[in-house]
DNA sequence: CCGCGGGCCTGAGAGC
DNA sequence: TGCTCTCAGGCCCGCG
C-alpha cells in the first residue's frame, strides 16, 4: 500500500501516542512478518521510551532511550491502529468497532499511558527490525536511499544528474529508491501526468548535454512536490488497506488523475485523450498518451 | 547497467 | 454458492 504520503500520515498519527511515551510491553503474535523477528525484539522494546518518531522514505524510525532504533516498514498492506484508553476501559484492554477485522494484528504495543497500538499486515510484506543508532548509517535497507523528495537535497539539478547516465525510462528511474526515496507506483504515475511527461521517455532527457537540469526536470520536481503535499494533506490514498491510525480512510484516491482510471477521459483541460494502462517493469502504468510527451 | 520473471503473502473482485 | 484466475501502495534475487 503505502508510499511516502501514507507513511507520513501514519507517522503523524502515531506521534502523539508514541513520542515521549514509554512502551510497557510489546506483543508479537506470530514469529515473523517478512522476516522472523529478532530473538531479542521484545526485550529491546519493553520498558523503553520512544524519544522520537521519524520517517526516512517509506520507513518509520522510532528512536528509543536505549540507543536503539526501531525500523518499521509497512510493505504493501501494513497499517497501524491506535486505541486510546477510555472511561471504563482498564489499561491494557482495548476495543475496536465490531466491523473491524483484527485477525492480522501481528504486533501490539501496550504503552504505559494505556494507549494500545496495533500493527496489522495481512500480506506480511512489512517488517520491524531493531538497529543500534550508532550502526544506522550502515543499515543496508537505508544505506542506498536517495534524497527525500520533499527535502532540500531534492531539486532539478540533483534529479537531472542522477538520471543523466541512465539508460532507462522516466517511470523506472522515479521508482528507483536510489534516485529519489519514497515514491511508488501511484505517485510516480500521478507526478508524470501532472508534468505532462511520458512514463516511456528516457530518464536521461531530464539532463542537458552538460548534465544540468532541463525545464522538464524543473517541472517534474514541482509536480512531485505538489502531488506529495496534496496527498499528505488528504491523509494518503486508501485503495484497499491504507487507514489513518484512527481508522479513518485517506481520501487522495478521489484526486487521482490517471492511477486506476483506465478508460476515463483525460483531465487535462482541452485534451481529448483517454487514460491508458500498460505494464512497465512488471507494474501497471497509467497515463494519457495524448498529453504526456 | 538494464529489463524481465519469479517469489514473498493474503484478499478482493471478475468471470464462469 | 463456489471455483479459478488476475491483480494489488514494495522490494529482492537471479538470469540473460
Amino acid at each position: 500500500m503505502p508510499e511516502l504520503p501514507e507513511v507520513e500520515t501514519v507517522r503523524r498519527g502515531l506521534q502523539p501516542v508514541m513520542e515521549g511515551q514509554r512502551i510497557a510491553r510489546v506483543e508479537t503474535r506470530r514469529g515473523d512478518l517478512r522476516f522472523p523477528f529478532q530473538s531479542d525484539f521484545a526485550a529491546r522494546l519493553d520498558g523503553h521510551v520512544v524519544t522520537g518518531l521519524g520517517r526516512r522514505a517509506k520507513y518509520l524510525l522510532a528512536d528509543l532511550d536505549s540507543g536503539d532504533v526501531l525500523v518499521m516498514h509497512l510493505g504493501m498492506s501494513g497499517s497501524f491502529r491506535v486505541a486510546l484508553p477510555e472511561g471504563e476501559t482498564t489499561p491494557g484492554d482495548f476495543h475496536y468497532p465490531r466491523s473491524e477485522n483484527r485477525t492480522h494484528d501481528h504486533v501490539v504495543f501496550h504503552m504505559a499511558s494505556g494507549a494500545v497500538i496495533a500493527f496489522n499486515d495481512p500480506r506480511r510484506f512489512g517488517f520491524m527490525k531493531i538497529v543500534a543508532r550508532a550502526a544506522i548509517d550502515n543499515e543496508p535497507m537505508l544505506k542506498g536511499l536517495g534524497p527525500e523528495p520533499l527535502g532540500n537535497a531534492f531539486d532539478a539539478a540533483m534529479l537531472a544528474q542522477a538520471c543523466a547516465g541512465k539508460a532507462t525510462s522516466l517511470k523506472a528511474a522515479l521508482l528507483d529508491q536510489r534516485v529519489v526515496a519514497g515514491l511508488g507506483n501511484i505517485y510516480v504515475c500521478e507526478a508524470l501526468f501532472r508534468a505532462h511527461l511520458s512514463p516511456k521517455r528516457q530518464a536521461a532527457t531530464l539532463a542537458d548535454r552538460k548534465g544540468g537540469p532541463t525545464d522538464r526536470a524543473r517541472h517534474l520536481v514541482g509536480s512531485i512536490h505538489d502531488v506529495l503535499n496534496a496527498a499528505i494533506k488528504a491523509g494518503g490514498s486508501s485503495l484497499r488497506d491504507h487507514r489513518q491510525t484512527d481508522g479513518e480512510l485517506g481520501y487522495f484516491q478521489h484526486s487521482f488523475q490517471v492511477y486506476d482510471q483506465e478508460g476515463a477521459p483525460c483531465k487535462t483541460p482541452k485534451c481529448k485523450g483517454v487514460v491508458r494502462r500498460f505494464t512497465q517493469n512488471g507494474r501497471s502504468t497509467f497515463w494519457c498518451p495524448a498529453c504526456q510527451k
